[in-house]
DNA sequence: ACATTGGTATTATTATATGATACTCACTAT
DNA sequence: ATAGTGAGTATCATATAATAATACCAATGT
C-alpha cells in the first residue's frame, strides 16, 4: 500500500476530508500501532525493534509499546530467538471478516470459479478503492506468477485493464478528473504515462464493454476485463482475466476469452451498495 | 468495567484479578481500537456506532473516538447515509502482506495450484496457530461453498483434517496435552467430541501419513489432509482436501486422492522459519 | 407533537502514554 | 581478555492525551 504520511495540512489538492487529527475524537495512541502494520509489506516482511522504529519515525520507546501491545493481542509474532516481529494469522482474519461483509464476492464466486475452469486461465475480481483497483478474489493457474495470486494487491487504477473497465462507465467528469489527478507509476518500460492515451483507451473500453491492456504491470501480461454494473450503469468492480503474451495473441483473446468474461460480468448484479 | 486499581502508590499487590495488561508497555488505547476490529465476522459485516458499543462493551464516547480514528486511518469504512462502519480493502491490504511473510505460501502453491487441477476437488493450506488451523490458502472448484472458499477462516484444530495431520507429527507429551486440553466445539450433529476418539484417530493417522475425517465441520464432508514436515519431522501445516460424501466413497478417496496429496505435501519443505 | 433512538460535539479531569535514561546481554574487534 | 557497539528491555517523573459525562442535534415513529 502506499505510505502516505500524515503531517500538517499542507497536502493542497487533495479533495476534503480533514488530513490532520481533528483533535479531540482522534485516538494518536490507536493511529501510531495501525501505522505500524502498514509498514509490513512486501518487502518488509520480518522487523526488528529498531527496523520499526526507524521506518516509522515514532520514537523507540513509542515503538516498544505499540509493538508488544500488538503482539499481546495477536496482530504482531515476535520471534523468540530473533526477537524480530512478523505478521500473524489475525491479519488473515480480518480478510476473512472483509469478505462475509463484502457481498459482492459471494456473489460473483461461483461465476468466477466456473470461468476459470472454462478458460483455463487466471481469473480475478478486482474493485475500485480511491485511485487505485484493488483485487479481492484470485484464482490462479499453474503459470501465474506468485505476485499475481495473492489477493489485496493494489494498484494504480488508470494502468490496469480492471481499472479502465470501471472508469468506462463512470460520467465523463469523473473520468476527466481521474484521468487528470489519478497517479500513475512506470512499473514496465511500456507502462503507458501519456494521460491522453488512457483517455483513448478508456474511451474505447467504453465503446467494446471491456478493456484490454499489454505489459502495463509486466511484460508480454495481457489483461483483458469486463465491469460489473450496477442499476445505475456505474461499476466499482470488474471481472478480470490476464494471459501470456507468448501463449495467446491479441486476436485469439478477443475471440476466444473476451465473450465468457462478458457474459459472466453481465450476469452479476452487485448488492445495493 | 474493572473500575478499581487506579491511584499509584497504594496498588501494592491486587493487580493479579485482572487476567490483562502489564501495565507499562501496554498501549491500552491501541489494544481498544484492535478490539473494535476484532469485532467483525461473519455474523457482524456492518455496524453501528451503538453496536459497536453493545459489542464491546467499551464506552460510548471511547467507541466513537477509537471509529473515528479506525475511519481516519483506512481500516473502517464509514456509510455517510447510513452511518454504519464496514471493513475496508485496508483490511485484504494485510493479507497481502501476511503472505509475502509466511514463504510457505510462495513454496507451496505452485504445487496446490497442480494438484487442485490434477484431483479438480477443493485443496487447501492450512497451519497451525494456537489450538487452531487456519486456512491459509484455498483453491476452490465449482461446488465448494462460499464459506469453504474463505482464507483466514480459523477451525479447532483437534475436530479438522489438517489438525490432525499436524499433531500426528507432534511429540507424544505435546499430543497428549493438546487433546487434554485444546477446545472442542460441536459443528454438527457428528462431530467427534470423544477427546479418546479423537487421540485414537491422530494415532492412526500418524501410522497412515495422512488423516481423514468425516461430517466433522459440515455434514457429509469427507476432508483428507497430510502434514508438511519440518526437518526434524514436525509439522506446523497441512495440505487438505475436501470433497462432498455424495460423490466419493472412502474407498474411492484413499485410492484416487491420498496418494497424490501425499506426494505433493512430501514434496514441500518448509522454510526454516 | 412528543418521545425515542442514534449520531455528534464539548468539556473538565485524571489516568495514561510519553521519551529520556539506564540496564542487560550478545557479538566484534582490538 | 576487554572494551566497544548495538539491540532489546526496563523504569520513572511528567504533562500530554484519552476519558466519560453531558449536552446537542437530526431522524424516526407513535
Amino acid at each position: 500500500m502506499s505510505s502516505s504520511r500524515k503531517m500538517s495540512g499542507d497536502a493542497g489538492g487533495d479533495n476534503s476530508a480533514a488530513p490532520r487529527k481533528q483533535d479531540t475524537l482522534y485516538v494518536s495512541s490507536l493511529a501510531k500501532g495501525l501505522k505500524l502494520l502498514k509498514i509490513f509489506d512486501r518487502n518488509h516482511t520480518e522487523l526488528s525493534l529498531t527496523e520499526l522504529v526507524k521506518l516509522s519515525g515514532m520514537d523507540k520507546s513509542a515503538v516498544q509499546r505499540l509493538a508488544n501491545t500488538l503482539a499481546v493481542e495477536g496482530f504482531l509474532n515476535r520471534d523468540p530467538v530473533t526477537k524480530r516481529f512478523r505478521p500473524t494469522h489475525a491479519w488473515l482474519g480480518l480478510a476473512y471478516a472483509y469478505y462475509w461483509s463484502d457481498h459482492l464476492v459471494a456473489l460473483a464466486m461461483p461465476k468466477l470459479i466456473e470461468l476459470s475452469q472454462r478458460l483455463g486461465e487466471t481469473v480475478n475480481l478486482a474493485e475500485i478503492s480511491g485511485t487505485n483497483i484493488v483485487y479481492v478474489t484470485r484464482l490462479p493457474c499453474q503459470r501465474t506468477n506468485f505476485e499475481a495470486m495473492l489477493v489485496g494487491r493494489s494498484l494504480p487504477a488508470l494502468s490496469t485493464s480492471p481499472g479502465q473497465a470501471i472508469l468506462s462507465t463512470w460520467a465523463p467528469e469523473d473520468v476527466a478528473e481521474a484521468l487528470e489527478n489519478w497517479p500513475l507509476r512506470q512499473m514496465t518500460a511500456r507502462t503507458t504515462m501519456d494521460r491522453e492515451e488512457l483517455g483513448r483507451q478508456i474511451t474505447r473500453t467504453a465503446e467494446r464493454g471491456f478493456s484490454l491492456t499489454e505489459d502495463q504491470m509486466i511484460l508480454n501480461e495481457i489483461g483483458i476485463s469486463a465491469p460489473i454494473r450496477g442499476p445505475n450503469g456505474i461499476a466499482r468492480a470488474s471481472v478480470q482475466c490476464s494471459v501470456s503474451a507468448f501463449h495467446w495473441t491479441i486476436e485469439r483473446v478477443e475471440r476466444e476469452l473476451v465473450p465468457y468474461l462478458l457474459d459472466v460480468a453481465n450476469s452479476i448484479t452487485p448488492p445495493h451498495r
